[in-house]
DNA sequence: TATTATTAAGTTAACGTTAATAATTTCCTG
DNA sequence: CAGGAAATTATTAACGTTAACTTAATAATA
């Protein structure tokens, strides 16, 4: 438990502690047989360096923060994997929090990871409140927001083109020749939520149909959101020709409840998701959706996040990067 | 950028570093109302404490490694949501790294978290190579696994009983009259592949039956791994009545093959899982499976770990904590 | 050969905090 | 009201590194 110090490596080779810590670092001006010898002693007693005392120096961390809304559902988990894996090509660590939405939690996540002095954040933001990212403009924290935005405020984000997969959506269903629309939405203020939902009305008005063919139905973002309001729907006898959801998770509640009901897929109502996951090529009947590439978007949102931790760029020219989602069609519509 | 120190908060109060820190801290021995005026000045000028030095000092960073084979994988993003829970009730920090069961990878990254001196580990561990662990053991670094263990290495570990589930399996197939079994599962040298074939062929032992009577097809433990091996049986029409897949993924990819080559679920054969992800309740026909409860595992392995930092014991005193499953009985069987 | 570069080390101070110890002030008690 | 305990604050040093500066030794140049 006791760490080896370059104080001991220094007393052990007879050179300085400086000399021994400029060799570790490959220094040029330290002679390449001491070098040697350094690193030799170094690693025969286990040297182990205290990053928190260079970080203390140096002022700088190599540690981003994470903030994810729900690290169990496989789309953050993916974003969160790529981020790594970026991450690690670039000798960054990871410090990961699990906000569950829920802002105070986020807030206070971001302070104790700001007294970890962390150089900089990648967060997938709860949205009910953008007091936390006003906070990081003032301190001048670099971040990149994944999935989502704020419409107010200019920031560094990579997210898809919501608004053109609501967009695929709509238009493969029009192509389907459906006229009767319903959409099962999370929360509204989130941002994908809404965007998709325009692309979609989109669609619908470049057709010569109203806006309002489209029927929102706000719930939680869940299985247990999909099924709910579908299952309200048949107990109603509403349920429509076309059910385009927010995401997979929707779609496949969406499923349950029709299928207890007897509704057949795509016979009677056609289902749309949006995320493929996984899941949505195994289910019956195996899910149209709206793919876009998780795993990416977090990696570019950490190599975004480097670029701006290296050379920070001002207020007004911030950068998006809109990944284009695709169509993928399956049994479902 | 510049952050408040705690000799601008002495300089601004007139009082000294010291009795700032102390003051924060809430120790005692500082005066409630220089406490009060000390912590008003904090927040106005929003002073925000250097972990690193603080570290360096108190030899505690209060933060713990994570390393999991693949955050993708909802199991582990479940597990790391109840770490993280349990972890923000006791104060802990998580810095999460994915090993993509590379035993390389987790060797450096173990590495580099020791150099953050992190407190503890709690660790998925790739399997392929005891070494790290073992060097664990030799540096004194508490550390907890989760849902693996070694079995020639005593270790504080947090699991399922995955012979019981294994056994759960098996009884349920043998109450449903199967005669013929197959296991598809991930490689062997993982000790809850080959706990729960054990514990299956503990189910086929007590019914008279012999251990063989249980096919073994060892894969990727994956959907594709799952959908390969069930593909290729019915390629030689050599399907059994029943299957039994170490993980939900894997029975996917049986559900997929067996799906295409029109072998009906479970008229023709009955498919076990293991693991309960939330989409068995969804897939069609819905998944008889085993549960164990991943957030749970991580909560108590947080909580596990903590104790072991805390108060650690020595070698031959560690704990093992075994969670029950239970038997989720579906459609699919 | 004297002078200047060049190379390779060593010395000192600093990063921001906390621990140990010392110094004051205040308050009792007999 | 002396004497000492209790309460509060201050001073000094330390944690393990790295940066800036200095020194010593060697090589290159005029």
């Amino acid at each position: 438990m006791k760490h080896v110090r370059l104080v001991d490596l220094a007393k052990e080779t007879g050179l300085s502690v400086n000399t021994v810590s400029r060799a570790l670092r490959d220094m040029p001006d330290i002679g390449s047989e001491t070098k040697r010898r350094i690193k030799e002693v170094a690693s025969r007693l286990g040297y182990s360096p205290n990053l928190a005392a260079s970080m203390i120096r140096t002022n700088r961390s190599d540690t981003v923060g994470v903030i994810v809304t729900d690290i169990s559902n496989p789309v953050f988990g993916s974003m969160v994997k790529g981020i790594d894996s970026y991450a690690k090509e670039y000798g960054y660590t990871i410090i990961l929090s699990n906000s569950n939405e829920n802002f105070a939690d986020e807030e206070k996540t971001i302070e104790k990871m700001i007294e970890r002095r962390v150089d900089g954040f990648l967060l997938v933001p709860s949205m009910q409140n953008d007091k936390t990212i006003i906070r990081l403009i003032e301190r001048k924290i670099p971040f990149v927001l994944l999935g989502r935005h704020f419409s107010n405020i200019s920031t560094n984000y990579v997210s898809n083109d919501d608004v053109f997969g609501g967009y695929l959506a709509g238009r493969h269903l029009l192509a389907k020749g459906h006229q009767e629309f319903i959409y099962i939405t999370g929360p509204l203020y989130i941002s994908a939520a809404k965007e998709r939902l325009e692309g979609f009305q989109q669609a619908l008005t470049e057709a010569g149909m109203s806006k309002d063919s489209i029927k929102i139905y706000e719930t939680e973002s869940s299985y247990q959101g999909g099924y709910d309001v579908v299952n309200s729907l048949a107990a109603a006898s509403a349920v429509p020709k076309s059910i385009f959801c927010f995401n997979d998770f929707i779609a496949y509640g969406a499923y349950k409840a029709l299928h207890e009901n007897h509704i057949r897929i795509p016979q009677d109502v056609a289902v749309m998701g949006y995320d493929d996951l996984d899941f949505s090529e195994i289910v019956s009947p195996a899910l149209t959706t709206i793919d876009m590439s998780k795993y990416k978007v977090g990696r570019r949102a950490m190599e975004m996040l480097i670029n701006e931790i290296r050379n920070p760029t001002d207020e007004n020219s911030k950068k998006q990067l809109i990944m284009q989602p695709v169509l993928v069609i399956r049994e479902s519509t």
